[in-house]
DNA sequence: CTGAAAGCGCTTACAG
DNA sequence: CTGAAAGCGCTTACAG
């Protein structure tokens, strides 16, 4: 009696007449098939619709994945990057089971020169996928298009540079997430008078995506015909004296602004700033969920946050690559986070 | 030579000076092992730190578990439960390859009986875990306990009855939902003038959630000392007739209603209604990313959508009853959901 | 109460 | 180019 309830790999290789070496062979890709024969299983395979078992393939294999990320280190100032790293850690907390390790890598987000030393060491060791905040258009770029030639995926989140050389992009529509932040201005700001936007970065001419929320900030002006003039200031220092040296000398200037837009978390220098100054009158709009800016939306200094998941960008930033790399299903090359309002009667519930 | 390098339940049993039979026994908590033994193993666990490699366990066991669902079922009308079967359906996806399968089952959410009848027929069949969306209390919690009495866990989702007898609830804090709304509601109409609460729902006397928003919705407009008066109303049926005849009376009755807060879903058919008898610019806020929705936010006669990501909700009760059944890890007996804010400008990124 | 063996569906050397 | 065997870390009968 032929036992005929076989499953898998196994019951393709009856049908084929191969053993299951050659099979494992032909599912996986391997070298050392005849054409014929390897036409013969795949056809078995697609008339079974053969799933492969995943449980069995990563208990089989002894083979160890490395992963590496890339992204700022949080300081005391911002710790932002606390979130995604949080992700991070608990996606490999899922998939450690599954044979794969994390090197966790981290650069200074005003030191340029910091990010490339780190990615050089990244490249040196032989890692099988890799996650980045790009935060610097020509290095990134640079890093990713390395990664391609060595046939090593990387992910990129929080920012994009779209670009054939990474595997896919997780993040904020950076444009449509400032065109929000209009809309909410639009709600707290009145119509007459002006409206001011601040980039703070010690590395303005890097932070291309702070430039693309002014964008789809302005546009929104523009578009709803709002009769707002709207101006613009950088700040390219991040302590609060000179932020608040700054903006001193632009209130001093314009008499009459009624609502003010920061294109990035240091939102809560500009509430302090306010606040000291007494002018939380002025309607304040920012982004991230940082505990510092958490405090002035408590206070009501702060009108709305606008925040992108952080968290759950690290996540699935990993999980990609585990799609990518252990389950070989194929991920999506831009996947745009929801873009959240945060105010004061929903922070509380707010997963970060 | 020993060989050292054992891990997992081989390692303990060398160590214990037992079989690996007596080992599972231990670790699966079987009878028929000796106290002393059994002691002695746990001590060597405890002092491996031992964790239970699971894909050898899914792989090596054929115990396949089976899960039911019960919520309502979505008609033309309003299709709010499409997002939490999708989210069911995912998780299904992800998990049915360790052997557990769904099986669904609906209700009409506008017939206890309907209800009755369903959640009789689960407790015939032998399930090993559910997930249900209580609308109706009473006969939920007597559903809940039974469920409780044969040891199969019982995961909430969307709105809770928070007693001993479920394992957990994943679905929005309802009473701060509603005090969102009012903020949000407090953005768009003016200070003068009153503002309509209105429920929509055939069996109003069960549906408790709805009162916990309005509940919420009120406390925000006494906590903050706002000056606009708050009436309500009860429509019993949900077609637009009805809804259209009843706020044709109150209107008439209420010259000066400046803001209309919906407290489900069918908030559509009084942006439908506001529409058509020309009452576009009464601010209007409700619940929900239905479609018929989503048209009227794009059109501006909807001012703000409360969202609680239904999808997700979905996919985190099954994955809780997965986690509590296969994974053995705690689960959180309260889930509150964030509570989202759907604009014009952000809808497109929501997922749903 | 305990142990030895077979097997879950794969992968990985190794032999031919 | 192909096959047979061992093994991944567990569970499941079965035997004693």
């Amino acid at each position: 009696m032929k036992k005929n309830n076989l499953t898998g790999i196994r019951e393709i290789a009856r049908l084929a007449n191969v053993s299951i070496g050659t099979v494992d062979r032909v599912i996986n890709n391997r070298i050392g098939v005849s054409p014929e024969t390897k036409k013969n299983v795949l056809a078995i395979m697609k008339d079974l619709d053969y799933q492969p078992n995943i449980l069995a393939r990563r208990l089989a294999s002894k083979k160890l994945l490395k992963f590496a990320i890339l992204i700022p280190s949080f300081s005391q100032e911002t710790d932002f990057w606390k979130a995604p790293l949080k992700g991070i850690d608990l996606a490999e907390s899922e998939i450690k089971q599954y044979g794969i390790t994390i090197e966790k890598y981290f650069f200074d987000q005003n030191d340029k020169n910091s990010f490339i030393k780190q990615s050089e060491k990244i490249l040196k060791s032989n890692f099988d996928g890799i996650l980045i905040a790009p935060i610097f258009v020509d290095e990134s770029l640079k890093f990713s298009k390395s990664c391609n030639l060595l046939q090593i995926p990387c992910v990129f989140i929080n920012s994009d540079i779209p670009n054939e050389s990474r595997l896919s992009y997780i993040g904020p529509d950076l444009f449509h997430s400032g065109y929000l932040g209009a809309q909410l201005m639009n709600y707290v700001a009145e119509e007459a008078g002006k409206i001011l936007i601040i980039n703070i970065s010690k590395e303005i001419n890097n932070y291309h995506h702070l430039l693309r929320k002014e964008d789809g900030f302005r546009a929104y002006f523009e578009n709803n015909n709002k009769r707002n003039q709207v101006i613009k200031t950088d700040i390219t220092q991040t302590d609060f004296n000179a932020v608040s040296a700054d903006l001193t000398k632009v209130l001093a200037t314009h008499g009459d602004i009624k609502g003010i837009f920061v294109t990035n978390s240091r939102v809560f220098s500009v509430a302090e700033f306010l606040e000291k100054s007494g002018n939380e009158n002025i309607a304040l709009v920012g982004y991230d969920f940082l505990n510092a800016s958490i405090e002035y939306l408590k206070k009501g200094t702060i009108d709305f946050l606008v925040c992108q998941q952080p968290q759950e960008q690290g996540y699935k930033g990993i999980m990609t690559l585990y799609q990518n790399l252990v389950l070989n299903i194929p991920v999506e090359s831009t996947y745009f986070m929801p873009i959240d309002i945060i105010t004061k009667e929903n922070y509380l519930f707010y997963r970060n």
